[in-house]
DNA sequence: ATGTCGCTTTGACGTATGTCAAATCAATGA
DNA sequence: TCATTGATTTGACATACGTCAAAGCGACAT
């Protein structure tokens, strides 16, 4: 049982949406478990018995193809949930999880309606909720497979992490380069010269530390998409 | 109003999961529309108002981007339904449509619960039955898209439309080659360099006539996915 | 029949990305 | 501290893909 108590529900849009009653009887059934960086949440296929919610630290979601190569499909923040469809239909999960950093996982069985009023429409419009964001990510990413290349691809993650701010910013890759290639469908290589290829536009980079000198300058890469020559 | 006795819900997956009673409540308030070739269903960013099926014909589900450029999303046949979250909740769609051949589309009020029994949580589930095809396609995608190359992806997706047997096999292309193109992520010329290669493993295409000599090398090819010295 | 328009193919060339190898650097444990 | 392991970077090269141009082909309307 989790002590649901010491934590912030507020930082988790699943749980915001639901009503205290709700929320509680869920959280009252609740596991949590701590995970090494490198260990395995669930695999690909399996049954999902459980929604899962990031508390802390960083989960990769990911699918290994049949010759072995792997496609990472996400990389979840503290306060996000994954596998809410497949959980609540009790359906086989499409993808794997694997921890990025030390990270602690909640898991939350949905499927078993609590006793509560309204507990059923609650959860399921929680979970329609997050599976209609999930989705929409992944069209953005088939969108930006199928038009950007990788120089694109990066500016796009780059100026996800940095706000709405002008000017110069500085800030820590989130996890490693390796995941991020991964990530933006490219290999190691590549990635790096892609921020090779973004000094010329006032980005610098040392291991996981970036300084972005003009942040209007990597928008304006970003919305034309024409200024590479 | 929809005359639901010459329609066959056994082809059309989202409706045979309801029962009879909350499927002709749905049916009564259905409005159906014919289109032309290339004539637009549904933007992205409009807030949905129905669900879509696809009731003859050929539908392409796409996004544009900012630069202008277009990304095919998905190719959907007779029977396949789209916009189910975002109508069930009356949400902004995040993809357009487009009619690629003349077809014929039903539009379905979800979100306004009809007075059956059960209603809710039958349109409810089978809307998240949909959803998690749906995002299981996506994610299909975008582990292709960052794993094969041009050729792979057009290798499955010949397989996909050539069944279970094996030896030789004729079929037609369900849509133009250009929209081909633009499913597998890729300009017509490369599409057309993709047969090209696809020759030496028993492939010949003419236009949208596409003759398989050996069914089972075209599955080797892609399931060990090194074959391409 | 004939012309037009759009789809398809092909060639030539440039860019983007993968592969292999090696060097450097950072984190970790003995 | 030292050694080891893994992450990152860089170079050299091969492959994949886009771009531009031109030609061929098909569907369709006049």
């Amino acid at each position: 049982m989790f002590d649901f108590n010491h934590t912030d529900t507020r930082a988790v849009p699943l749980l915001e949406q639901l009503s205290p009653e709700v929320r509680q009887c869920l959280l009252s059934k609740a596991r949590c478990r701590s995970f090494a960086r490198g260990e395995t949440l669930c695999l690909q296929g399996e049954t999902a018995e459980t929604l899962k919610i990031v508390m802390d630290g960083w989960v990769k979601l990911y699918r290994v193809s049949e010759n072995g190569s792997e496609a990472v499909l996400a990389t979840l923040p503290a306060g996000q949930s994954f596998d809410e469809l497949a959980a609540l239909r009790r359906g086989r999960s499409s993808v794997s999880a694997e921890a990025i950093s030390e990270c602690r996982v909640m898991f939350l069985d949905v499927a078993t309606i609590c006793g509560c009023d309204n507990a059923y429409r609650e959860i399921n419009e929680a979970v329609l909720s997050a599976a209609s964001d999930h989705f929409d990510g992944m069209v953005h990413q088939v969108e930006q497979l199928k038009i950007s290349n990788g120089v694109e691809r990066l500016t796009d993650f780059l100026l996800s992490l940095s706000g709405n701010g002008r000017g110069g910013c500085d800030l820590v890759l989130p996890f490693e380069k390796v995941v991020l290639a991964g990530m933006l469908g490219m290999k190691p290589e590549s990635l790096s010269r892609a921020f090779g290829k973004l000094k010329a536009f006032g980005v610098k980079s040392h291991n996981r530390q970036v300084r972005i000198e003009k942040i209007e300058e990597l928008r304006a890469l970003s919305g034309q998409g024409s200024a590479f020559c």
